[in-house]
DNA sequence: ACTATTTGGTCAACCACGTTGACTACCCTA
DNA sequence: TAGGGTAGTCAACGTGGTTGACCAAATAGT
């Protein structure tokens, strides 16, 4: 083998597959119930929207994507009927982006799906490893200025 | 809050957040290096070709594409000058796909990247824990069947 | 040996998601 | 009131994916 076969190669690769098992599983499950048409980067910008909502310039930065991708983004999520647009009547030049009550059912659920997946790692992992493998995960990511801070992510 | 702020929500955005950091570190090194072109899907095509190479459908199977997407990724690679094509002398409906010098050159140069990246994982983390965290990885991607065996990604 | 089917590659149309550049409308401040 | 920064949108384009249709070559089954 050329080169691939390095210790290295693996953390990548191991991310990557444990993040898209859990994306996959999730929307095989929301699929399942009622919504077939959330794709995997819906949820993150769900979440980013928010439920004080916000606007597409706004949530191009916190999506770390320009104004003009976010506003695409919300056109096809408001044709889904997951996102809603509001003028802001403080500022004409605004307009408001909100979850809609559809959008609403969609994050519950995702919050539900999630943590019976974490259960069933920790069911073969142990919740204690579970619990570590997140500590150190969150410990490299502060080392090293990761964004899990994006205003919205986490509960913002 | 609505939902999001629950334990299972850690998981995956931990998970994203750990790869596209390595991703991007590894792309900003590579930039530097004299591969500014190289995306991040790039490497994955370049590993499922692996040294032995194939055609655009077993690849397209490999990644689990269509074999036309995976034809306009090869010829995209093509034009940047990391894949080659040649005729099969066994099979002329075939066409080999082949990894050339520079692309040999970037799977190199992303070996060693990966790896630095990992000791520096590992400076913060201790090198047990960073051990251990690959581990619960595996453990968890052979209960729930990842796809990690998939031909050329580890070094087959 | 000759059909019939499978397989490999490609073309075309389309969609999702991103980019930059240009432009309008609006707000704010000197 | 004139200027500058900000919000949104439009257009053109690139990339990475999809389906469907199609041809040529290999293979299977009489």
């Amino acid at each position: 083998m050329a080169t691939p076969d390095r210790p290295g190669f693996a953390l990548p690769l191991l991310l990557l597959a444990g993040f898209r098992t859990l994306i996959d599983d999730l929307h095989a499950e929301l699929a399942r119930q009622g919504h077939p048409e959330l794709r995997p980067a819906h949820g993150f910008v769900l979440q980013a929207v928010g439920v004080d909502g916000t606007t597409a310039s706004e949530l191009g930065q916190r999506l770390g994507v320009s104004k003009q991708a976010a506003g695409k983004t919300v056109d096809r999520l408001v044709a889904l009927g997951y996102l809603e647009r509001a003028d802001d009547l403080a500022d004409a030049r605004r307009k408001l982006v909100r979850v809609t009550e559809r959008g609403l059912d969609g994050l519950r659920r995702s919050a539900v799906v999630f943590d019976e997946l974490r259960d069933r790692w920790a069911a073969t992992l142990g919740p204690e490893r579970v619990a570590a493998l997140e500590d150190d995960l969150r410990t490299v990511a502060s080392a090293n200025f990761f964004r899990l801070d994006v205003p919205g992510w986490f509960g913002g």
